[in-house]
DNA sequence: GCGTAGTATGAATCGGCCA
DNA sequence: TTGGCCGATTCATACTACG
């Protein structure tokens, strides 16, 4: 695994020469501009000649789906089961790309909007400002179990849902590569804000991320400021050495920075029964739902009888029960009272969970 | 030519009826194929009402597929030669759409991105707030000379040019229909302001509307109020029959009152962790109260971690905790240090707004 | 009539683990 | 592979009920 370098060739085949099955996330940012016949290759490396009536059209389109299949099936070669794809593009060639997922079996999870803080105006006053790209986020398949840092994200963003719709400004000032003569080095830099909401979102640090048309290598510098490792692949040779120097520049972050807050889903799991044995909660005791409409006597073995009646068992089917619904989250329904006030169960069990961290350092 | 009418029945048979070349817009909302699985739940067990109606059903990406190209070629038949197209869909099918219009001859002018204000959240927290869906935006050949209203749209939105990403709430309240239970007539109507702005872009008035997916007939509506015509086709009776009724109560405007009302702003909501990934924070950074009694660490995704213990969230999460307060506005409670003195991480906030300027929207 | 609290709802591809 | 069960999860708006 060519861990944190650039491979210098032609995307299509680098992929094929990686193992199968070996990254976490591919971001994708592929050319697309059909216009400009000389920009174009086919698989083969072959050149698309420029061409102007129907039939040729279609070629082209052709020509570019080719491409776009084959340098999909690649990176879905080289993504693990659970790994995911995010691709960047505009109306130009968006949904050739997207339709060709779904046709490949890549289940798509979101697609997202670059809202551009400042676009480029449109000179001639024919259409809209064209003030947006669109990502695709997809899974390998509709069964993936994937990242996503939801809780992390969310205490970024106001503890609001981040929405499919990200404002950033376009790459430029101080952050835009140059060449020599002071001119943009590549002509679609994108900004390293987008990067980190991508890497942020869909990986871990330590993952392994792939970018087979690596450019100014964006997505290498972010990665390691936030300590995921990158495969780069670029064609051009003046475009990876540039890449290079950026990346070296790069200071990562402290770890502390980025290890991912814990979430609810992937605390350790504390069974009722726990709490009942370490003596958080005495058999006997009465629960009750928030506004005490509902009790319940605690057993000695972690179930709960509900008053009233003979129902028996764990303290979401009889929450469930009480409330004549098909199911319940006993943890956050069932209180407690301690010196007059109520509270959840589940204070109770991040209190274990407190003492159990302590225990296990 | 049925102007004003609705037409009974399936869109493409309809279509293949209208003369040629007779039509100067198409609106179309063709069915998004959304694949869904089993019930959905809010966190508060009540039941997602889903659109599960027999038209949204397809065994296959290729009967998608071939529905989708009978109608965007019965559609080609329909339209003038400067006529245009707009489609709106979701992920679920605006690939393929789109492609296929690529793929039959249309050119896109714009893809568009309807930015919801109100989206409904995604509930399990397992992707980002689905909160946009797409319009494609097509001439019927690359050297049309369409209609764009282009210097209308720009005196209405405080003089500057319309952008490709518009910001309109849900279809709901009084807007609404509903049917003689109070429920919603039609899962999917679409709000009256979002084809207000496609017909006041797109057509002049007295030019003709057709909607091969006519449902409750907003666009009818609307066309009649700002004195377009229209042909509706749409194969259930009970939404043509609410449609012709809601159309028959709109009093179209005066004629001298046809200019695009200006959109209305909203002010930005600026995350935290928007001015981490801006560079406006450091991760790493240390943040502290006003007096330097609690300090906490700065995250690379936006989230603080509290000195001296493992907790971490949002900075007002983080803020409450220290405090052992129910709530705290992490912008006012944490400071950041520049040059010996403390400031309220507000005071950033309020730099980074004035950069953002007006594109917040 | 006004303010507040509570309820309803919108084009949704919305788990994981173990037996 | 399947079934059962644990237990995690929501934002903006409009409307109704009530004092």
């Amino acid at each position: 695994m060519p861990l944190d370098q650039i491979l210098l060739g032609d995307s299509i085949q680098m992929m094929a020469g990686l193992p199968a099955g070996s990254v976490d996330l591919v971001f994708a940012d592929p050319p697309y501009n059909l216009q400009l016949g000389g920009e174009l290759k086919r698989p083969d490396e072959s050149l698309v000649d420029a061409v102007d009536d129907d039939w040729d059209r279609f070629d082209s389109f052709a020509t570019y789906d080719a491409f776009t299949r084959a340098w999909l099936l690649a990176a879905r070669r080289a993504l693990k089961p659970n790994g995911t794809l995010f691709v960047i593009g505009s109306y130009h060639n968006i949904f050739r790309v997207g339709a060709m997922m779904q046709d490949l079996g890549f289940w798509i999870l979101n697609d997202i909007v670059w809202r551009k803080a400042n676009p480029m105006p449109n000179f001639r006053g024919r259409r809209f400002t064209n003030a947006h790209e669109t990502l695709i986020w997809a899974a390998r398949s509709a069964d993936a179990k994937y990242t996503f840092n939801y809780e992390a994200l969310k205490a970024g963003n106001e503890d609001v849902q981040v929405r499919s719709d990200w404002l950033f400004p376009l790459c430029t000032g101080q952050e835009r590569l140059k060449d020599g003569a002071g001119k943009k080095l590549h002509p679609t830099q994108k900004p390293e804000a987008l990067l980190a909401r991508v890497l942020l979102s869909a990986t871990k640090p330590g993952d392994v991320v792939l970018d087979p048309f690596f450019g100014s290598g964006t997505t290498g510098a972010v990665a390691r400021r936030l300590r995921r490792s990158f495969i780069g692949i670029e064609r051009e040779e003046a475009y990876a050495q540039a890449a290079r120097a950026r990346i070296d520049a790069v200071e990562p972050l402290p770890e502390d920075a980025l290890i991912a807050p814990p979430s609810a889903r992937e605390a350790p799991r504390v069974a009722f029964s726990v709490l009942v044995e370490r003596g958080l909660v005495t058999p006997g005791a009465e629960l009750t739902d928030a506004k005490g409409r509902f009790r319940a006597v605690v057993r000695a073995d972690g179930t709960l009888s509900l008053a009233g009646g003979q129902n028996v068992g764990s303290i979401h089917r009889v929450g469930a029960l009480a409330q004549g619904a098909e199911a319940c989250n006993g943890w956050t329904f069932w209180h407690v009272e301690e010196e007059g006030r109520r509270h959840p169960i589940d204070v109770l069990r991040a209190r274990l969970r407190a003492e159990m961290g302590i225990a296990a350092e």
